[in-house]
DNA sequence: CTTGACTGTGAACGCGCATTCACGATATAG
DNA sequence: CTATATCGTGAATGCGCGTTCACAGTCAAG
């Protein structure tokens, strides 16, 4: 136990240590690109020597790698959460947006990278990691339909357009003013309300004859 | 007169193998990211050598920002005169849909180009590029935003939202379905009628009791 | 055919960057 | 204190790519 102690302390120094180097380089990448980031930046931002980054990871890519996936999980796992909450589709989409919000605002940086290099699909040379990160992307969105069909089947909602189209629209238009927000926080203040968000789907914009 | 015309064939042909070089290179930065395409690239792809290439453009960056600013040019004069048409403004919203898509449809590789390398905001490299490109984009976000303000005046717009933001809601809908499309063109299909997209706005998604 | 202007070429140059490695510094053990 | 392992370093290396330039091919005029 005393053995196990020592070796995790130096391991969770370790940790922190890489984690250092991790949040250095999200900062940079998510500012400048990942190709236009060089590990000397990397190593000046997070006060290393460039020698010592390849202690921690094998190569630049490996740094985005990690970088993605840990993001990646960290924003799945919340999104699923608060989809499975709320006393019904209503207030679980309330719930969903108010926690996607926050998610984003604490991770602007993580979620400007995630979007800016993912854009281009099947050439991401950066290994098949685009195969995980999707997988979690589509899963999330999978679950988001689900909650618009259980609510059409309860007749909550009005079969307006497909589910699985509903949930790319919320998603769209969510983005949209995150993303606006992210770009310039005075010009473009961000709804508090999630209602503000939702009724652009939940109110019809035509006046009924 | 004879003069001229020689000068002008010979300037014809020229631009000829200019637009050749811009075709090229856009379809190698669409795939694959302005960093992560070499002049040597552009040249075989071309059919031109490396040298000939400096003969048209003096730059890659030069490249690049030739084929950004032909191409927001030509698609934000199409916008915009699609947004002057139309007996009233769902008609106009109608038209709007339908072109944009269109012209997205027909120039898929410029679409995606714009949105990657625009996607980081102060920090492209390239120039005051960001300036023109932005500005135009803008303007049509600014007349799609008086379409909605004056559906609203004339009553034939329930003010479920600000004018601006249901632009954005609308853009960002209309450019999700675009971008599934240009991903997998055989899975998603895109919905001819534009009113698929227009109704997830039209009509409203919550039953009211 | 000769001259000269013009077009197009691709090997060569220089630079920036990812990666390596031989070496000091520091800590741990005996 | 000495020996040994671990940590951290940053100059050196090799490579890829943007850019250049001296030259070969082409064509029109004389």
């Amino acid at each position: 136990m005393a053995q196990e102690k020592t070796l995790t302390r130096r391991e969770k120094e370790k940790q922190r240590q890489r984690q250092y180097i991790l949040d250095a380089a999200l900062e940079l990448f998510s500012q400048k690109g990942y190709s236009n980031v060089s590990m000397n930046e990397i190593a000046e931002k997070s006060e290393f020597a460039v020698g010592t980054l390849y202690k921690f990871f094998c190569s630049k890519e490996e740094i985005y790698k990690s970088i993605m996936l840990q993001n990646s999980e960290r924003f799945h796992r919340t999104l699923l959460e608060s989809l499975s909450e709320g006393n019904d589709e209503v207030d679980t989409l309330r719930k969903y947006v108010r926690t996607k919000r926050e998610l984003f605002f604490e991770n602007a940086a993580a979620v400007q990278l995630y979007h800016a290099e993912t854009i281009r699909k099947g050439f991401d040379a950066k290994v098949g990691l685009d195969d995980e990160v999707r997988e979690r992307h589509d899963q999330v969105q999978q679950e988001l339909t689900t909650v618009f069909e259980r609510g059409m089947k309860k007749g909550l909602f009005n079969k307006i357009a497909e589910p699985s189209h509903l949930a790319i629209a919320l998603d769209s238009i969510h983005h949209s003013f995150i993303f606006l927000w992210i770009e310039d926080p005075d010009k473009n203040e961000y709804p508090d309300d999630p209602d503000v968000i939702l009724n652009i789907l939940f109110k019809g914009l035509l006046r009924e004859p």
